[in-house]
DNA sequence: CTGAAAGCGCTTACAG
DNA sequence: CTGAAAGCGCTTACAG
């Protein structure tokens, strides 16, 4: 069990103060470059790093950015985390991803821990069930800025980055207009959830507006199950007019796709199918199917900067929505 | 930007010393209870919580599991955690997420970090290029145990807890056996991964000694679409004899699965489809696809015990392998 | 240009 | 039963 090397061994070993080594290694001005020199060397040999918990005491931060997200087998998440570690990275932040699990509990640990370890930043997609909005305004009187990103808070005056949800919701609903569906089922998700609310009224509104002749029937599933049953007993036994499904999410698509396997339908020739997804499900199916993208990629990039603003100090809250864009498949 | 509670304040408010605070928090058998009432008391109020970075800065104990993956977009991956996160909970250890991204240079930094954060342990499954194991040895040196799981290193005396890959290619050949096809395509990943040299040798003994008769072709894909290409080359233009296909991945999974709608095939009646999963995609399709299951949480079940081992100090090295189970769909 | 000293928030051996 | 003191490994204002 060795010891990692210290600023005080080093200083023993070349007969310096500790200060002038700590000093040196971090290139200070009034260091001569020769002792700079062979402390450098020395510190380089022996693999001196400096230790963080040491640091962070003096310094009271860390350098290190926390994600918290519900779930990590999920692609949108995993691109947005892919985006945060590219730019943090640059700047020389290390990242540390939480999951809660969907569990308001084990999030308000979470955040606790965030604190006590003062992290720089944390970027958090709520869990449907979080209520309570008292410990993220207790983070921030700590000076720890909050980005919620794609699940967030009612709440007003913080810093949110959302997905498009009427954006795309309105463009899957022009695209069902334009080729031309007559009898239309539109799947939902919870119907508590914000961006359940949000892509409803959106679509609904998007559809009436173009087509108020349109035979249009809303259903909500909370589950892939609930989708898939629901599909099943909603489809018509004849598909004379034109039928079309739009599913709100990945979840509702997969229940919904499985549904139209079982009835051994074919899309776009037999009904047309369209969703919004980050494209990972859809791609799965041939056709592969038509959705209007939501990406977390972009909402990383978004994030990251409105964080970096945050701590550069000018933190009025903002929110940010990020546009969605149509995929092509052949499924409508 | 307020200040968290430390020990001082409260011995100030109390005109007790920080020693005395100290001990009474963590109910040492020295303090009178009336002491520790008072004390805790206070603590709860003012919702005190200990600054971690001073209590390992002193103790050199982090109370943390760095869990180190390639990939987060992964049922496996994600089921392995859960199954960590379970039980870490109950032993009061906090885990943190890591992602290498598959590459070897972001894993060196992580194990680096890792051992300046003087994690309690690592779970990792390494990248597929990683090779130079030696920053695992010095991880040991300083008294950090590193359980390997999933994907690990050749080199012998380790901990590692892995999938029954042949186990798992093995039952799968036997359902093909006892379904009675004579026509079998078995596709495989990279040949240079040792899960695809395990399966590939273990699937060819099976069904070579099972039935010699069988028309048996396996082929080799490096992505998904090679395998959506090679399927749909090597599906024969007429099913006539019994035809099935075995697909060593999810990757490979999907690949051929869009093949096989692409080609309106459906098993099990046009042909039989067996794989080896987690359970995510082949739940995705109608009817579901039948699986040799590699389960995440198995291995996070057994990974676990074998740290805890290593922790209290019986750390022979040793190589666990989970046996794998069939899973019934409906595709063979 | 370099060093001595204080202090971040804790724990614990030692003394009483 | 309680406290004073040392020390974990760093940073930085102050002094020279």
């Amino acid at each position: 069990m060795r010891q990692n090397p210290t600023l005080k061994k080093i200083a023993e070993k070349l007969n310096v103060s500790i200060s002038t080594v700590s000093r040196a290694l971090k290139d200070h001005p009034d260091i001569s470059s020769e002792t700079k020199k062979k402390i450098n060397e020395l510190a380089e040999l022996i693999e001196y790093d400096p230790n963080p918990y040491a640091i962070n005491l003096r310094t009271h931060s860390s350098k290190e950015f926390a994600v918290v997200v519900p779930s990590l087998s999920n692609f949108f998440y995993h691109s947005f985390i892919s985006a945060i570690e590219e730019d943090a990275r640059d700047y020389g932040y290390s990242v540390i991803i939480y999951r809660s699990s969907n569990d308001p509990k084990i999030e308000q640990q979470i955040l606790k821990s965030c604190r006590h370890k003062r992290v720089s930043g944390i970027f958090i997609a709520i869990t449907s069930e979080t209520t309570d909005i008292a410990p993220f305004l207790k983070l921030d009187i700590h000076g720890i800025p909050v980005i919620f990103f794609d699940k967030v808070p009612q709440y007003e005056s913080c810093n949110k980055i959302c997905v498009g949800d009427e954006h795309a919701a309105s463009i899957a609903a022009e695209e069902i207009l334009k080729k031309g569906f007559r009898n239309v089922l539109g799947i939902f998700g919870d119907k508590n959830m914000s961006i359940t609310q949000a892509r409803l009224q959106k679509f609904m509104e998007v559809m009436r507006n173009g087509n108020p002749e349109i035979d249009l029937k809303t259903v909500h599933a909370r589950s892939s199950e609930e989708a898939e049953q629901l599909t099943l007993s909603l489809i018509p036994d004849y598909l004379e007019k034109k039928f079309a499904i739009f599913c709100m999410s990945d979840e509702i698509l997969a229940g919904t796709m499985k549904a139209i396997q079982r009835k051994r339908l074919k899309p776009p020739h037999d009904l047309g199918l369209i969703g919004i997804s980050d494209g990972m499900i859809p791609s799965l199916f041939y056709p592969e199917i038509t959705y209007a993208e939501t990406s977390g990629y972009n909402l990383g990039k978004l994030a990251y900067s409105r964080m970096m603003r945050c701590i550069s100090g000018s933190s009025f809250a903002q929110t940010i929505i990020d546009q969605s864009k149509l995929v092509m498949g052949g499924s409508i």
